[in-house]
DNA sequence: AACGGAACCTGAAAGC
DNA sequence: TGCTTTCAGGTTCCGT
């Protein structure tokens, strides 16, 4: 489920719940007895860095999330692993079972493959410029590229698109300097909209019962823009739902 | 190397 | 009500 804003929640969460306790159980008996140095995320990937230079890495797929529960708790329903220490117990669980939890000496593959992070490396708009020109692809597809902005999905990349009046069809090498300075200006502010939305220990997401959706156009096909009241179309692209206005997204810019 | 599409899973919501 | 279809915020693999 989760993008750059749900997973940087994780992190926080994690960090409060286990950093500088000692392991004293978990999904991987190797873990055992080192300490939680720290908990770091690039994109949708977390890693907990241990004293003996285990490292914990953890995605959350579509559907995975940390819960916190006492050591003494049953497992989870869904639960894949856990994690105690100093009297917390960290839990993994994952319905879909498109998340990942490992335990290993070294960064995995596709931590190391990641572009930058908005928040760890910042997002700057000639870096976010370079890599769109040198792909042929429409932009919201590019957008979903792990390599180009680490930690973009398909909410924030239909809410950026949005905010900068881009047609997620364009193409990345047909995009203006001006485009792309407002794409990186809506990516910003869509990832300090996400961050705002959670508080807490729980994860909270958009189908959780009784939520708002709290998306401009993510999730409104048919209902009107917020901006220029035109109805929301939602369209397929690269095998995912996309949601734009044909009025103020328009193909062309000039 | 890069692209487009299918595959991997399961649950919830919508449609009939 | 119950059965069927569609959809889901992610990655990876495969053929071109």
């Amino acid at each position: 489920m989760p993008e750059l804003p749900e997973v940087e929640h994780a992190r926080r969460c994690l960090e409060r719940w286990l950093a500088g306790a000692t392991v004293t159980r978990a999904f991987s008996g190797a873990l055992v007895g080192q300490r939680v140095l720290e908990v770091s995320r690039r994109g949708k990937w977390l890693r907990l860095t241990l004293s003996e230079g285990a490292r914990v890495f953890s995605h959350l797929g579509m559907t995975g999330r940390w819960l916190r529960r006492r050591p003494q708790e049953p497992r989870e329903r869904w639960e894949r692993g856990r994690l105690d220490a100093g009297g917390e117990s960290a839990r993994f669980v994952d319905p879909r079972r498109f998340g990942r939890l490992l335990a290993r000496r070294r960064d995995v593959k596709a931590w190391e493959a990641l572009g930058p992070d908005p928040l760890v490396d910042g997002l700057e708009t000639h870096a976010l410029a370079r890599a769109l020109a040198a792909r042929r692809r429409t932009v919201k597809e590019a957008l979903l590229d792990q390599r180009v902005v680490a930690g973009v999905g398909n909410i924030l990349a239909t809410e950026a698109l949005w905010s900068a009046r881009i047609d997620p069809r364009a193409r990345t090498d047909r995009l203006s300097a001006r485009q792309v300075a407002a794409l990186a200006r809506g990516l910003r502010a869509a990832i300090a909209h996400g961050l705002a939305q959670h508080a807490g220990d729980a994860p909270s997401y958009v189908q959780d019962a009784g939520g708002d959706n709290p998306f401009r156009v993510y999730g409104r096909a048919g209902e009107p823009c917020p901006r220029c009241r035109a109805t929301l179309v939602r369209i397929v692209l690269g095998a995912r739902g996309t949601t734009f206005c044909p009025r103020c997204q328009p193909r062309s810019t000039r």
